[in-house]
DNA sequence: GTCTATAGATCGATAGAC
DNA sequence: GTCTATCGATCTATAGAC
């Protein structure tokens, strides 16, 4: 019997990793395929655009995990600092101290730009200006608050840069303790 | 005639802008033969190796920029503050504030991490190693010395996926004005 | 040293049986 | 809905003429 997928949804999750693991032109539809369990007629099925929808729905199930977890607790908490600490909490968790990568900064960074630039670029804006916003709420003056969102969304990325590189979690973990509590200090 | 080329290292250029463009796996033969202006034969005649040797000796040419222009003078300058001075002010003329990625940093993200590991690790080791030993001669005790030179470089590497995730250099100038003046800032 | 031609493998994508 | 078989294109790499 057949294995079957009730959604295409239930893939997302190893699409996602297959994409982070080997790259957008990395990941061949053969590796697709040996991550998700599905042959490429099932990939097609539930993906008619083939690997570039795959990608997109990846991202957007991305973006929805950080509105849920990331975005709408900065915004929406009540104590601001509650949402910020909501915030690293869910970031350090999310990329396993640096040993997962941001596949929308690999994205940013990496041959695959221009294709989903739209895409990219409102997961970060709205990171920034949600974050921004707690800290405004926090008492932060506008100017230092804009500064300092640019600087732990950034850190951040560039923390998994170097924990990559460096082959160091712990490079990840430094980081990240040390924009918490930038962002925590009012 | 055919168009000769002295060296290998008269292409490296226009090769490592090319795996900039389209990463190591997007960066086909066909795309390197463009963009360096040698057919398949000749690339194969300085690169025995193949593409793997071709990316290898790109990441040995940034090594050896960085080692001149960044590590160097981080190391030698007399008064330390300058060598840092000197240290972003290549940094910003290197990444075109942002408008053009850290293939190093890139490779660490990207597909390409283990293929490249040890000089990936040995780049980012050697640039905080010089980085930290500069602010401890300008006064710095050690473990703020460490964790402010691990702030920077990633500061750096996060300054550009954020500029190019938001198409936006200015905010690779503002994150490195940012960290200049916090390494400089005694 | 540079080129063209091409091998052999793998790519993304499609067709059609079940 | 899932599979296998297969298409044409493209890939890396090689061979051999010049």
């Amino acid at each position: 019997m057949p294995k079957s997928v009730a959604e295409r949804s239930d893939v997302l999750p190893a699409l996602g990793e297959c994409f982070r693991e080997h790259g957008y032109e990395g990941a061949s539809l053969a590796l697709i395929g040996e991550a998700t369990g599905l042959g490429k007629g099932s990939l097609y099925h539930f993906f008619p655009g083939g690997k570039e929808e795959m990608a997109s729905a990846v991202l957007a199930e991305i973006d929805a995990w950080f509105e849920q977890y990331v975005f709408a607790p900065l915004r929406e908490t009540e104590r601001p600092d509650d949402g910020i600490a909501a915030m690293f909490d869910a970031v350090e968790t999310y990329f396993r101290s640096g040993r997962r990568v941001c596949l929308v900064g690999a994205f940013a960074l990496g041959e695959t730009r221009d294709r989903f630039a739209r895409r990219v670029r409102a997961y970060f804006t709205r990171w920034i200006d949600a974050l921004r916003a707690a800290l405004i709420r926090a008492g932060r003056d506008p100017a230092c608050a804009a500064a300092l969102s640019e600087e732990v969304v950034a850190g951040i990325q560039g923390a998994i840069v170097l924990a990559r590189a460096l082959g160091d979690p712990k490079a990840f973990a430094r980081a990240a303790e040390r924009l918490r509590r930038a962002a925590l200090s009012t």
